[in-house]
DNA sequence: TGGCGAATTGAGAGATTTTCTCATTTAAGG
DNA sequence: CCTTAAATGAGAAAATCTCTCAATTCGCCA
């Protein structure tokens, strides 16, 4: 097992997964690493080949139980694409937002939040109470959009 | 096959069918009608049996092309759940944004758009051009929240 | 209204994705 | 170190989605 890979990011699972009194296993900080190597979103078998060149036979099972896991401690994300594919990416905890390149997939934090600055009053006196939002943005990064001309 | 559901929204699916050339087939209208009817979004299996009721055997691969061609058409639209679910609602064509209830899985449209006055240029400065955008509300409707209490 | 041609569907096989089970391994505190 | 519960691996099983092709049906046109 290669022990020469550590970012800022497995340090910062590391806390994440110590303050919830989860292990750090070689295989949660392998997908942690491999998705942050990567800049961008990965999908399951992406992600599950990543792991794979560094720690050897790693079980699919484990990838899904993983993703799983750090989705629901804001670690990584779960994106949807408009073409109907989905991706996972390194997400800092707490409250973010995501560009995402149509082109590459690659993944890139954005300053603030649109509905931060949005009435929410109009849509509550429907009854409706929000709980929670998303927002994302589709597009081209840099160099995706320089190669398309 | 039932000739007396038709509904405005079936009306407005056969416009856009027709403008853009294609067939308005039984089995894609029920599909709007059973969304339409259901009032929330309805996972693939809850769509079929629906349109089954209403037309008997239908197959299951012309469920996912309909959700797939009116999907295309902005007449339906597919939304992703926190809790990784997925599923399907009737939405008129055109800019048009979503509350969700957690609970019923009800989707209720919201004018307006927070990113309508959310300032893009900080971020079309980082080289990335936007195309599109995703913006979602999560939380309880009006009779959800009662029942909740 | 009847017929023609192309679009659409049905049925089921097949591919892909995701979940589950349980014996074995391993992280982390004492 | 040792212990113990958490986590993993492997593969079976379940669920989801796609594909193929013959049969059906829509919509146009005479």
């Amino acid at each position: 097992m290669l022990k020469d890979f550590e970012c800022v990011e497995e340090s910062y699972a590391k806390e994440v997964l110590r303050e919830r009194g989860l292990r750090s296993t070689s295989q949660r900080l392998a997908v942690i690493h491999v998705l942050h190597e990567s800049g961008r979103s990965l999908s399951v078998g992406e992600i599950h080949d990543g792991v794979r060149d560094i720690l050897g036979g790693t079980g699919l099972a484990t990838i899904y139980r993983t993703l799983e896991t750090f989705e629901s401690l804001g670690v990584v994300r779960r994106l949807h694409f408009p073409d109907g594919e989905s991706g996972y990416a390194f997400s800092r905890a707490g409250h973010a937002h995501h560009m995402v390149c149509l082109t590459c997939r690659g993944v890139f934090d954005f300053p603030g939040c649109p509905v931060e600055s949005f009435d929410l009053a109009p849509l509550e006196r429907t009854g409706f109470r929000v709980e929670d939002h998303s927002v994302q943005f589709f597009g081209r990064c840099g160099g995706c959009g320089e190669a398309a001309r």
